[in-house]
DNA sequence: ACCCTAACTTAACGCTGTTAAGTTTTGGAG
DNA sequence: CTCCAAAACTTAACAGCGTTAAGTTAGGGT
């Protein structure tokens, strides 16, 4: 069986040299403008040949930002190190944030855009270092393990989420009015590391 | 000069009649589906019979946007009649957060889309009662001569932004992840009481 | 009565995602 | 080796989009 695998592993190929071409299009020049024929162009096919890999254009999307979200996930394992559950806390937010920020389009398309039903890949959910999700829960019920955190909080999942909400609003807000001139805009820094140091006042005794 | 303010009257006048087709195809059927030539046909006109009133699309949208949101401004006057500053804060949070669920499309064109340079009308900023960033922005005035602010906190427009960043965020991922499964979502109302406490206690001595 | 301009329409351009139908390539079975 | 079927791809086209150019109609000002 030979050839069969080779097969696979071109089609597989040609598969990762589309996902490329759509993140080099989406990195330079906006989300925008990645459309099938400009992403054909690229790897020199015709406009229809992606649909024979994907099958749609959303679909490619969804993928390619899943993809990068999950590497971005690896690079929790080194703030996973950190032993300190508020310091490792303040760590992740702050390398989320500056992720979100690094890869606007990623990141428009991940959470800020509405999905229909969508089914999504579930392969990876609760491990640490493909969910940031997990991870950050996982932060959060160390913390209460250390005694630290305001006895009130026991729903680990909804003081998770309504983290993620508060530091998912930095990005968001700065990615959607970037240039926005109605307000007196101060630095992403001092916004993000006061967001930062609420949610940790928020949490602690 | 009688014909010359008819005119001048009918012509707002088929400017709102574009307005509120945009509007109502908006909230019934999702921005994705308001297209120049379906509000052109709700009101009985040619497609590009609305480019002799609007630009283009989208400052017919921003447009549109603004008109309600400084609508919306206006709800605030009820709640600036609070005296506590922190109920006042409270309480404004969470009629943020209802508007924008309530205005999901109006919320994602304003406040989750990025625009391009897009010049403003830049009448009504600071007036509390139109504009919302300065009704925050007055509430946190008005909790620091209370006396009762952290004293760190001094620079009261990186608190402004920093707690709308954190409501924003409630209200921007309820839409966007709205039928996501990945996570075990608890009630946005929960999420939005949780924030909201959490910004009390961050402001707070 | 004339004209000019505001307000509109029709037709078209160039773009989009996507599909239908046709063509080439290629591995496997007889 | 021959033949066939399926995979991989192309060309052509459709329906829709925002927008513009050119043409038409109506109505007040001189």
């Amino acid at each position: 069986m030979g050839p069969r695998e080779r097969r696979e592993r071109e089609r597989e190929e040609i598969r990762t040299r589309i996902l490329d071409a759509a993140r080099e299009l989406f990195a330079t020049e906006g989300v925008e403008s990645v459309t099938m024929r400009r992403i054909a162009e690229r790897i020199e096919y015709s406009p229809t040949a992606i649909y024979f890999h994907f099958r749609d254009k959303e679909s490619l999307l969804a993928e390619l930002c899943d993809c990068d979200f999950r590497n971005f996930a690896h690079t929790f394992t080194v703030i996973a190190q950190i032993p300190d559950p508020v310091e490792r806390l303040s760590a992740a937010g702050k390398a989320y944030v500056e992720f979100g920020l690094k890869n606007p389009s990623h990141y428009r398309v991940m959470f800020m855009t509405p999905k229909p039903p969508h089914e999504q890949d579930m392969s990876g959910k609760g491990n640490p270092e493909e969910d940031a999700y997990a991870f950050l829960r996982n932060v959060l019920v160390d913390l209460q393990a250390s005694g630290r955190m305001r006895d009130e909080l026991t729903d680990i999942d909804l003081v998770s989420q309504s983290i993620w909400s508060m530091i998912h609003g930095v990005i968001s807000l700065e990615i959607a009015k970037c240039n926005d001139q109605w307000v007196d805009w101060r630095t992403i820094e001092a916004r993000t590391d006061l967001v930062v140091d609420m949610i940790e006042r928020g949490l602690l005794k």
